[in-house]
DNA sequence: GCATGCATGTAAGGAGTTACATGATTCA
DNA sequence: TGAATCATGTAACTCCTTACATGCATGC
């Protein structure tokens, strides 16, 4: 009975407070989604499997006359979520299509390259600005770790944001030439 | 009638010198796959797939008395690869279940936290010595491109293995305690 | 009254991996 | 002779996204 990565998202963001699918689905998308998405057609049928099994379960909690369920953490569910941490982690996946694209550029134009390097270096700035927004409020929890994640996903993106900016450099030193405005 | 991204690759590696289904896993396999896999599962129908549009063909080349196609591009598929390298890239993704790990590590001990990163340590370390192995190859080719993109691979192992090892420190400051033997 | 947000879900489909099957060849 | 490698493929499965559907509540 393995339980797929999403399960662990979801016994993860439980493991302080209960909240409803729809919450944990607004806390992924401010938080771990960078590195760990979850989507709707996930979460939902998960909590139900995790209640099933019992690692979790529901409670009505309507808010006004909108009905709600939120769920919590059982015994079982926190002890499943602490060997989990305890276990080493096994994903590491990376599918990055400008690296591909940038391999390749050897079939292409020499701005085809530049292009390829300029447009990882604004999506990288661009989630900078974004990661730089929530910096405040991650910082002033009590938890240290989510901050910790957060300074990763920062300094990566700056490390990041440099190496496009010393390549795009270095490609303009040979063969100038641009393929779209920046 | 959009390509897949897996056809993409298969156009690249094909760019140059004609190649087999065999042989283009091998490549991918020796080259992009730290950020972009691909399997025979997605190869060989991809294959005839890209020939059904006129994009490869494929020519018998039986290596001995061993059956053996090897495919190269049409002008039609060479077109096709220059006008994907002119666009933006779409994807880029991150699945780091270390990361997560670590965002979740207040409900585990503190030697979770440590454990995780530790992990982290020696997967990219371990990444960092096979991409040096290949280094001195990847150099020697007549096309820069691919060379640019293993640097980049080598720098962010560095660069991730650094700040691993910052944490590790941090971590060890406060409370100490670990979780596995190294 | 209408748009937006809260809240829960499902159906369809795409993408990708794993495991399996087959068979020839090469080398120790 | 047997193991490893070359070579091609398929079936089943998991995972995940997208699009859709529903309906209440809130605020303009």
């Amino acid at each position: 009975m393995e339980l797929s990565s999403t399960a662990h998202v979801i016994l993860g963001m439980l493991r302080n407070e209960e909240r409803s699918g729809y919450e944990i689905k607004q806390a992924v998308d401010g938080s771990t989604r960078f590195f760990w998405a979850a989507s709707y057609g996930q979460i939902y049928p998960q909590l139900k499997q995790l209640s099933k099994l019992g690692l979790i379960e529901g409670t009505e909690a309507p808010r006004g006359g909108r009905k709600r369920t939120v769920y919590r953490l059982t015994p079982a569910g926190r002890a499943e979520l602490r060997r989990w941490l305890a276990d080493p982690a096994e994903t590491f996946e990376l599918r990055d299509e400008g690296l591909l694209k940038l391999f390749f550029s050897g079939a292409g134009t020499p701005g085809d390259a530049a292009g390829s390097v300029a447009d990882k270096r604004r999506y990288h700035a661009d989630k900078l600005d974004r990661l730089r927004e929530i910096e405040p409020a991650v910082k002033a929890l009590g938890d240290p770790y989510p901050y910790m994640v957060l300074s990763h996903g920062i300094e990566y993106s700056e490390w990041m944001i440099a190496w496009c900016e010393r390549v795009e450099h270095d490609l303009a030193g040979a063969g100038r030439g641009g393929r779209r405005a920046a």
